[in-house]
DNA sequence: CAGTGGTCTAGACCACTGC
DNA sequence: CAGTGGTCTAGACCACTGC
């Protein structure tokens, strides 16, 4: 049992034929056309239907069980998976659900300094003796109600940062303008209870449950740019993902 | 600039070769022979000295930058990532630190039942009509301290589950003896503050951080076979990952 | 302009699965 | 045994980067 894909492949579109089969499967199984648990005619045949040599559709194929659209099985077929797990998986972050639901996220900037590094950030940003770094703290906001607090540091000579720059624009879009290519960040993911402060600042009760992360990102240059901890509200905010087999 | 890698390939080795190169890269970065942003050779140097293909050696940098160790740049080159992202890398989950740290995790059954699915649950694992689910709640601890109490939901088509086979072994391990490959999880993870009840199998005070972690587990013919709700000490567990750019 | 990774072809043979 | 995905080859041409 299969069920024969119709996709569309433009050989005279900038988009690699591979990402054309990985756009066209991700949307039939969007509008139901690939239904949950279907299988996929195997590779082969898809190959020749659509006039793609088979490492072309294999490498879609690898993107797709990546993201978890996907799974395969050696000597049975390649299916869909089932639409509840896929459900978790539209969700992503909660911060992109706001900004999709129209609660436009807003940030406030509490503290900021340039400043030589801290041993444990020189340490965690492998930093070279010369080099100083910004170090600031944010408030972001989402519909008016307080959701995280956010401590960061940079390296400085990446980009010039100040405060006037931080209040009007988010830090990632800020480093991506200055030619930064992130490709690699390691997140650590905890709980707290908001002291007085924090609860302060982030409009709950002391004691109250909070989500906690420590993140550092690499460019694709290999430089560790930015390091932060960050603690939020963990009645608004939790990290979703999906895990794949490897 | 470039590091003349010095990798053996067995062609008789049921190995796959392009594995043979992730781990001879891997191995070269664990006993550091390439150092910390070292580049590598190009693609097809490094194919021709190892008589290989390229999509060969394409095939193991796939994996090596998708894991992490490697980041790539068109036009430019592929270096190896800093140590401090790689040391993160290694900690992968408590779990497994604790394990090799000797200190035996150890598990108590708390209640275990086999019953008609509740509605939400038949939801999460897609479960036709006729199919019910195990139950059950365990303890787990390390080195003698309880470290998180963890509520599953297991579909009873797949695998037979009984008091004593739980007391004895972990659910993945019984859950792969019976035949299942995983190959997707989703997860979320949050943070609460324990409850009395909580508080007291867990060994802490009510009202200490717990972080939250939810999980459904696919497996390769798409079944969702198992579904969890777990808390873990904030003092003892975070949830550590690497994420990479697509 | 030289050097690098990104995409693509048209095959081949193998290992595993389920009947 | 038929059907499937897993691995591998030996190229080709292109797009991007940094000098």
């Amino acid at each position: 049992m299969s069920t024969p894909l119709s996709i569309k492949i433009d050989r005279s579109s900038p988009i690699p034929l591979y990402h054309q089969v990985v756009q066209g499967i991700e949307g039939a199984i969007r509008d139901g056309s690939l239904a949950s648990g279907t299988r996929l005619e195997n590779e082969i045949e898809l190959a020749q239907r659509l006039r793609l040599s088979r490492p072309t559709i294999r490498k879609a194929m690898d993107d797709l069980v990546q993201s978890g659209l996907l799974v395969r099985k050696r000597g049975v077929g390649t299916q869909v998976v089932s639409s509840q797990i896929r459900r978790h998986l539209e969700l992503s972050s909660l911060n992109d659900d706001l900004e999709r639901a129209g609660k436009k996220p807003t940030t406030t900037l509490l503290s900021f300094e340039h400043i030589p590094a801290p041993e444990h950030v020189q340490d965690l940003l492998s930093l070279p003796k010369d080099v100083s770094v910004y170090h600031f703290t944010r408030l972001r906001s989402a519909g008016g109600n307080p959701l995280a607090l956010m401590e960061n540091w940079v390296r400085d000579d990446i980009v010039e940062l100040d405060e006037k720059s931080l209040r009007a624009h988010g830090l990632y879009e800020l480093l991506r303008e200055a030619g930064v290519n992130f490709r690699l960040a390691q997140q650590r993911i905890g709980a707290t209870v908001a002291d007085g402060a924090q609860a302060d600042v982030l409009d709950t009760e002391a004691g109250s449950a909070l989500v906690t992360m420590q993140r550092t990102a690499v460019d694709d240059t290999g430089r560790n740019v930015e390091t932060g901890s960050h603690v939020y509200r963990a009645d608004a905010y939790s990290f979703e993902m999906t895990l794949v087999q490897r």
